[in-house]
DNA sequence: TGAATTTTACTTATTAGTAAGTATATTTGC
DNA sequence: GCAAATATACTTACTAATAAGTAAAATTCA
């Protein structure tokens, strides 16, 4: 695959997770890269088009990733810190998750963009229920309710954890994190 | 005050809350409303003017709701519910928040906006810490650690619970809502 | 050579914003 | 009490900039 194509979807994702998808051009990429923005058009026709590819490899980045720790029979709480980390990082590179910068836009988005965010959602909702029921079972997690719900509430947390962290102090992401470990201890 | 002043407003509040503030234009309001989008720019010079306005506008209402509750003297539990009904509203309206709707484009709004949502979420925050600690003390809630923390944990699954639901199913965000209320009670 | 890649040189549409003018009230001076 | 001055609430008619997108020519690579 052409390394300008992969560098167009890396500054993409990265311009959607710090700006906001309606606040970046073909422009800020294309002269970000020293390329004229036809060459971008080349690559990616529309700005839907770009969007959807960024979600799309998305998705494919987030299930290669549960299916390595499954593989490698990493248990429950294990498989939660990594997924955790993964906001860790976003809120050190003071950025948002893809859910939390494209969401908030759903109105906006293009019919394809909005199709891929609802199955990236879906598919990290279903995940985290998955390990929450099999954790509880274990005694690995302690919660009430429904498995579906704590997930849909720890997955709210983290990705407004990382909005309110760029609006307030960057420090307020952590606890947020540890509270989240805090109230599945058993 | 002007009633075409007060419809702009309410106008763009609602497109913010619904599109995001980089995906409406005074275009939208003045064919909307009937006007000219000149006309907007009469009590509005510029969109940054708008949007500052609007988030002091949501501040003070938030404040006189918080003032208005106390001296009614209502206790914690009930002004949490109050505040959450807020939201429940949004959610029943397709709508996000202001802070989960402006939070995520902090990096792309002008200074004065991004000051006043700081200053809203703060507000929120304090507050929300405030009756935690209270009502912790009256035994009405039971939590773990720092009010503050909690408060901010609270805040996020509201935040987010609404972009959720609207990526995903209306009817998740009552089930966010009830955890909260459960992970609450002695 | 021929296909893939990229630039040149555009178009069309929309954006925020402005300058100048107008009708209708409202206030002020006499 | 009434004319002159002024403020309110707009419209008309623009600008300058930027947006996404395209056709065709030029270049690079294999």
């Amino acid at each position: 695959m052409s390394v300008t194509r992969e560098k167009i979807m890396e500054l993409g994702e990265d311009l959607i997770r710090t700006r906001g998808y309606n606040a970046f051009s073909y422009q800020d990429i294309s002269s970000e890269l020293g390329i004229k923005n036809a060459a971008v058009h080349y690559y990616f026709p529309s700005k839907e088009n770009l969007g959807t590819s960024i979600v799309k490899t998305n998705i494919q980045r987030f299930e290669e990733m549960i299916q390595n720790m499954q593989n490698r029979g990493f248990d429950e709480l294990h498989q939660l810190e990594i997924f955790m980390k993964i906001y860790v990082k976003s809120n050190r590179e003071e950025k948002l998750c893809i859910v939390g910068s494209l969401g908030p836009n759903v109105e906006s988005l293009n019919e394809p963009t909005r199709v891929e965010l609802k199955k990236m959602t879906e598919s990290i909702v279903v995940w985290l229920t998955g390990i929450l029921i099999s954790g509880r079972e274990k005694n690995i997690f302690a919660f009430k309710g429904e498995a579906r719900d704590r997930a849909l509430l720890i997955l709210s947390s983290l990705v407004a954890g990382l909005q309110l962290a760029r609006i307030l102090d960057k420090t307020d992401f952590k606890v947020i994190y540890q509270a989240i470990l805090e109230d599945l201890r058993p």
